[in-house]
DNA sequence: TTTCTTATTGTATTTTATACAATATTATTA
DNA sequence: TAATAATATTGTATAAAATACAATAAGAAA
């Protein structure tokens, strides 16, 4: 029995791709780049994502892939699934993109997904690998290679059970400063329900990690609504967990 | 840079382990193996698991895994993390054994940690590959080689994720009949924490996929106390999510 | 019959979630 | 300057869920 399969096991490259979720104007949306090797379906964009060094753990090569795309150093980001399937290499054209891009034969990949968050206003692409990045709202996704469409799917699932083990996390998505109606819309999109505004307005009253500014909106040609911001020290403070 | 990094990709082989657990007198086991190809720092006991072959994905490698310990076909499992760093062969005793009992050099080794849950009254080790299959305390762990010891710490926070998804698992756990008590003593193994026997009553009153059964304990010498079952159909139809 | 051991049950209280609409503020317009 | 338009802010009543707490029931053993 041994004997049959020794030769069976797998050797595989193994890569990373993250999910990276930014949030405007009510709506999520989540970071593409285009790839720089072009291939003839017409499928590039794609998360970011790369193989994995010898010398680099899964968490360091994805920071490494955050890093490039946003400069900054030690993102947030949580690994969510692995995807394994043989499958993922079916499509000859995304195992031609591979073997130029990586200057290997590849023909099977796993990926380990991770998901991270992101303030959507940030520059991007500093020193980026990629020939573009851009923003792509949830509801005009297009068709991506390998199962890059269906980990976005499951990403979507993992942000819920992310904020429920550390509510947090959702503040990585908005500015420093940011209104009550920005924050439920927020809510919104995460959860895809609508939020009573009053009992709303009670729900972050009682977040003592919430913090009601004296600013308030300039510009705005209605009632100017307040500022609140997020304190991480209390929230630290107070977490029970 | 790219040029520079190249050959600097891993080709890796990739595991499963499967932390199985099992309820029985009130504490929590796991279900360990022991190697039939034995190492000199007497770290025999590990996690089932197993290099994924070919044909197959992670988690047709797990339950293949699962399969022969416990003769189930397709039992109940979830995939919870990938473990990757480089530093898990960072024991030779580890590394000698893999070569040993895969017939291969392995450098490197990710594994993807699954979790599952059996009755722990079933017969095992059905036609398996280990010299022993045994049931081990929690609080009773051997030192294991690679981070096995580290994926079971995990995999107890990840029964409390699992069970808020789908609270059904938690029977995979109990006999076909079991009484409130048992049931109790399951929730606080799970999640460490004391129930009041009143409100425990209450809850499971509220769950209308707890059938309620005539039977009673047999052979106690106290007053005997009430069977229930799980309900799968009911379960099912009254799920929301 | 008593004792011992565990099973079963109810009520009051607190906390949390939900439903629901009037008033306040400010820029713009008439 | 008054009216308008647009969004911000706020409270109360109700329902549901979680928590705290102890007396009685059943059945075997002594």
């Amino acid at each position: 029995m041994k004997e049959d399969r020794e030769n069976q096991f797998i050797q595989t490259f193994v890569s990373v791709d993250c999910v990276v979720l930014g949030f405007e104007k009510g709506r999520l949306n989540i970071l593409l780049v285009e790839r720089n090797t072009p291939t003839p379906n017409g499928k590039d964009l794609k998360l970011p994502g790369s193989l994995i060094f010898q010398e680099e753990d899964a968490d360091e090569a994805a920071h490494r892939v955050l890093k490039e795309l946003t400069g900054i150093d030690r993102m947030r980001l949580k690994q969510f699934k692995s995807f394994t399937s043989p499958q993922r290499t079916s499509n000859p054209d995304d195992v031609a993109w591979l073997e130029i891009a990586y200057n290997n034969k590849i023909s099977r990949l796993i990926t380990i997904a991770y998901l991270s968050l992101c303030k959507i206003d940030r520059k991007l692409n500093i020193a980026s690998k990629y020939k573009k990045v851009t923003w792509c709202s949830l509801d005009d996704l297009p068709q991506m290679p390998f199962d890059h469409n269906q980990i976005i799917e499951e990403a979507l699932t993992e942000i819920r059970n992310w904020a429920k083990i550390d509510p947090a996390i959702i503040f990585e998505l908005l500015p420093g400063k940011f209104t009550a109606a920005e924050l439920r819309h927020l809510y919104e999109a995460i959860y895809c329900k609508q939020y009573d505004v009053r009992n709303f307005h009670k729900k972050i009253a009682n977040m003592e990690f919430l913090i009601p500014l004296e600013e308030k909106q300039k510009g705005v040609f209605h009632r100017a609504a307040r500022y609140y911001k997020f304190d991480k020290v209390s929230y630290k403070k107070n977490r029970v967990n």
